[in-house]
DNA sequence: TTTTGAGTTGTTCGA
DNA sequence: GTCGAACAACTCAAA
């Protein structure tokens, strides 16, 4: 290490364990630790996600001795002038493999590089990277169980050690952060950074993870990994993860959520059109409903009060946390698809802007898989009923209750279906809960026919 | 080139 | 209540 200086770029890797681009910052010179607040990504970023976001960083900078320098602006401006600021010759971040940031990345890489600085990209968010897996043929996979596969054959490395010693640089002035939009949102929101990922982690490894196979599939109980949050910051890697569970990641269903993890990335990365656009192109005939009585029917999904339990207590939950059980993510989107006959995209937006957990390929590819229009489009007549839905996975409704207060008077399975209920013999309450705003049988057939005539 | 087997997460119907 | 079949037919991946 001589006199050198470098800067490191935090993006979504917001860790110092097993943070290959950090190694090799420590090893190039002394570190200037940049994060910069990126207005075009703040911008669909809703009150959770900033503040998540914002405790993260709360804890790097404690951790880091408050060396973190923190900007705000367009990265294409403000990473080359921080590194013409402090004099650094290269600037090491891990590689980001979504549309935006491939295209940021180039930028920022000419921009430095028309100033004799070097960008290095240095490791990635993900187990096996973007990219690197390859049909017999070529060509990237579309189907998720051949490329889980490959996947696993790949296999991933050893995290490695945090920098033994850094030498950080102090001192470098930090702009004040863009402001908060709840600021009491990360009181609703888990402990956030490094140790808490640990935490979460080896509470998950040690007692979640035998009972996940099954329990997983259920929102009245607590056995989902809760880990969702810190692979979108990046307060866990992957790889640490599957280092934990040692000989069990082979036919762990664990290991398995982490491989759609990347193959999502990977899909996202081979087609960055798919933000927008349908992942298969004949789906594209597939007619939406706009205007002003979807519109109305979009707020009330939005804001839970379609009149279907089940949906309202996963989109309350959404707004309340800024997370939501993955079983009523899929039930929720299945409904605004095929029941509301509403854009996927719209649905897509409305998820990533409250998630604190919001990953752009996840979300997109969870969304077309849903909508019939990503990988696996085959199966399109699979259409979601709410009420069974709930009734197999919420069996005693107590998920149910705990985001629908209206409903608190109903016991037991019966607060799936409050229309059977009089309302009256039950108080006030079931009275204010909404109808269902569509009848789910009906729709069906609507959802069925449309994906026929595409 | 052709063939073959398979594809996260489902629902309904009828026996 | 439980079980298997049907749903409609397409595309992918590998042999």
């Amino acid at each position: 290490m001589g006199d050198d200086v470098v800067v490191m770029w935090f993006r979504r890797d917001l860790r110092i364990g097993d943070n290959p681009a950090l190694v090799a910052a420590a090893t190039a010179g002394r570190v200037v630790p940049l994060f910069v607040h990126d207005d075009v990504l703040a911008g669909p970023a809703g009150a959770n996600r900033v503040a998540s976001l914002h405790a993260t960083l709360d804890v790097l900078g404690s951790d880091l001795d408050g060396a973190l320098v923190e900007r705000r602006g367009s990265p294409t401006d403000v990473v080359p002038a921080v590194a013409a600021e402090v004099g650094a010759n290269a600037v090491f971040a891990a590689a980001d493999f979504g549309p935006y940031g491939q295209r940021r990345d180039e930028v920022v890489r000419q921009v430095l590089a028309a100033d004799d600085r070097e960008l290095r990209l240095v490791g990635s968010p993900y187990a096996v990277a973007p990219g690197t897996l390859h049909t017999k043929s070529g060509g990237p996979f579309k189907v998720f169980t051949p490329y889980s596969k490959a996947w696993r054959a790949q296999g991933w490395d050893e995290p490695v050690a945090a920098p033994r010693e850094v030498d950080w640089v102090a001192r470098v002035r930090s702009d004040r952060r863009p402001p908060t939009p709840d600021p009491e949102a990360s009181d609703r929101l888990p402990p956030a950074g490094e140790h808490a990922a640990w935490v979460a982690a080896e509470r998950f490894l040690s007692d979640g993870v035998d009972g996940y196979r099954d329990g997983r599939n259920r929102p009245d109980l607590d056995q989902t990994s809760r880990l969702s949050p810190h692979l979108k910051f990046g307060t866990i890697h992957p790889r640490q993860l599957l280092a934990l569970l040692g000989d069990q990641a082979g036919p762990s269903t664990f290991a398995n959520e982490l491989a759609w993890r990347d193959f999502y990335a990977d899909v996202l990365f081979h087609r960055p059109d798919t933000v927008r656009r349908n992942f298969v192109d004949t789906m594209d005939g597939l007619r939406w409903d706009t205007g002003p009585v979807a519109d109305e029917r979009f707020e009330a999904w939005c804001q839970g009060r379609t009149g279907y339990p089940i949906v309202d207590a996963g989109m309350r939950q959404l707004l309340a946390e800024g997370w939501m059980h993955n079983r009523v993510r899929m039930i929720t989107a299945s409904f605004l698809v095929k029941d509301l006959h509403i854009d996927w995209r719209r649905g897509a937006a409305w998820f990533l802007r409250h998630l604190a957990d919001g990953d752009l390929a996840s979300n997109t590819h969870g969304w077309q898989w849903t909508a019939g229009t990503g990988t696996d489009a085959a199966p399109f007549f699979r259409v979601f009923n709410p009420t069974l839905q709930a009734t197999r996975f919420d069996p005693e409704g107590d998920y149910v209750r705990r985001y629908v207060r209206e409903l608190r008077g109903l016991s037991g399975p019966a607060v799936h279906e409050p229309w059977k209920a009089v309302g009256h013999l039950f108080g006030g309450d079931v009275a204010s809960y909404p109808a269902p705003i569509v009848d789910h049988a009906a729709e069906r057939d609507v959802a069925l026919e449309r994906y026929q005539q595409r």
